[in-house]
DNA sequence: AATCTCATGTAACAGGTTACATGATTAC
DNA sequence: GTAATCATGTAACCTGTTACATGAGATT
């Protein structure tokens, strides 16, 4: 029950249509919550129908045309219920420790530069993350919500460097050890 | 496509029943992913029938009878294959900061002791990891597949790190300066 | 034999993913 | 006016969640 909330969140920010609630879903929202288009104007229409928010009068509503939504009292109480509500951390579900257990079982394989490559994916999204936080606080937090704002950035921070710090130190043990021949090793992990 | 494969991983590892793969679920491969009895059942159902696994021969293999299921070389092969494969990171699924976000928007409310829970409950788990570290590689790992088990344990430890100093901080900064009233503070930021 | 617990399921539904469809607007 | 693009959707399917059902063995 987390997407709906994320859409009354991003439509108190700022009223959008459901295009425009993609386009940010690929960027700020997007980094703690990802969503299709197709979830989210499936989404829009459960939340109109719920009367927590509703379309902006518009001169011709049919297809193909923009439609604004903004969020109704109702729907601001809702959001704020949410927070307040109790939920229990959810376990990861990034499958990539996953595999590699699974190479600990059939032998490393190929899974080095699979390995590499998140560790650089995770590092330029630090990266990016820093780089967000200079330039959008350079003198630290000026009002309640931005102090937020930034925890939340540091929050991604903070995630990432754990990727970071846990890819780079995976990535120099199985460079170092493990490069002899992937196949006597997935041969003798598997007998 | 994950479950498949850490069922898969589980049944390498030690062949088990339905009811042994859920409770090995709510302990270490639980860690990294998590699945209910009724997935685990349905799953190990879709798995015998593709061929990859089968239940070993058993006298009376009627409801509620145990069922032990096996990797056929097939699973294995299939499990290779997975570990070779490209696969992006998944953005996280966990809404705490999520909540934080909206807590900006509708001012925090009660957020503060959840934020204080979940800071406590990572960093029991943080603690569970380091003993399990402790405990089961005292003098580092001994054969290629505890050093690959052994990173995959640090992967837990570097993203509990992670949540714990996030939270930490965060728990810091909202008991500093938020705890006036937080119906004003809420008032402030919905204007 | 009634009840409890364990193991194996079924059913219904919500959330997420992928493929495809259609109206409106813009670029040529 | 035709094609490309944008915006809004529909449909089918898979995964995850919750509630309930049933057979077998153990307890009383």
């Amino acid at each position: 029950m987390s997407l709906p909330h994320a859409i009354l969140t991003a439509l108190l920010e700022k009223p959008s249509s459901g295009s425009e609630l993609t386009r940010r879903f690929d960027r700020s929202i997007g980094y703690f919550w990802s969503a299709t288009h197709q979830q989210i104007y499936r989404e829009l229409g459960k939340l109109e129908q719920a009367g927590l928010i509703r379309a902006l009068p518009s001169p011709v509503p049919t297809r193909g045309q923009k439609k604004e939504y903004e969020v109704l009292p109702e729907g601001r109480e809702e959001l704020r219920a949410w927070v307040d509500r109790r939920e229990d951390p959810k376990v990861s579900r990034d499958p990539l420790p996953l595999r590699l257990r699974a190479a600990g079982v059939v032998g490393v394989g190929d899974l080095l530069p699979e390995l590499v490559r998140h560790r650089d994916l995770h590092r330029a999204r630090l990266e990016e993350y820093r780089r967000f936080e200079r330039r959008d606080y350079p003198n630290g937090p000026r009002t309640e919500q931005e102090r937020i704002q930034l925890l939340v950035l540091r929050g991604g921070i903070d995630m990432e460097t754990g990727w970071v710090s846990w890819l780079g130190r995976a990535v120099e043990e199985l460079s170092a050890a493990a490069p002899a021949t992937p196949a006597a090793s997935a041969d003798r992990d598997g007998a």
